[in-house]
DNA sequence: CGGTATCCAAGCTGATACTG
DNA sequence: CAGTATCAGCTTGGATACCG
């Protein structure tokens, strides 16, 4: 199976997947929208404060880009902006949930066995 | 819940989590062992050749120091080196399967919709 | 075979300032 | 509010050389 998308060539569907969801932070901004939907923004920004805005507004539109999640610009002033998962987007839940899954039992791991390490 | 773990602090186990697998060819390197396990460096280099040697070890490593792989040193000449997932890697197994099948699911619809991309 | 060291180029990331 | 522009710094990649 040879997949062409936007110019690139994958040969799996992983690849093709990694390539999409891969950016530093798009996991964590769709676990945004899993939480909640739709989002603003500045929503977003609250739930993400480590994420500064341009590399938020740049996953954003690549997301969009690659039709995971859809942006609608109301046409007021000031300005509002509502993102939301789109169809497609939505089967990541069982991505996203399965990396939560994974990270909490790691943490439980942590917290039974490793001295150095505190969970408060 | 607060976990501190390698002097970061983290207040979820999703971003724990990426922390530990958000590394560049990280979800790649373990689909590898997924499929087959235990693997040496050279056929891991084989089974990924977008990967240069230099990025390949440094993401082994830090892998191993999160206890995600183990790596054997078999103590002959030439070196014979066999890198494995731990217990708790694989339980990871789980998360890439989700990525894989969310990628299949997407270019399927790519296959039907987009007349811009083409699937052979 | 399984690394490490070095150099250099390119791309990604972040902080800050600014705009309609 | 929802962006854009700019610049600095870090990360990654690619080539090559070298080692036990």
């Amino acid at each position: 199976m040879v997949i062409h998308y936007k110019d690139k060539t994958f040969f799996t569907g992983k690849d093709l997947a990694l390539s999409i969801i891969g950016g530093r932070w798009k996991i964590s901004i769709i676990w945004c929208f899993i939480q909640q939907s739709p989002l603003r923004l500045s929503e977003i920004q609250k739930k993400l404060p480590d994420v500064n805005q341009r590399m938020l507004i740049r996953q954003l539109r690549e997301l969009e880009d690659d039709k995971i999640i859809t942006r609608f610009v109301y046409p007021v002033v000031p300005p509002k902006v509502e993102y939301q998962l789109s169809e497609i987007g939505r089967l990541l839940e069982p991505v996203v949930t399965s990396i939560c899954d994974w990270g909490d039992n790691f943490s439980d791991l942590l917290e039974k066995n490793d001295n150095k390490t505190s969970v408060d």
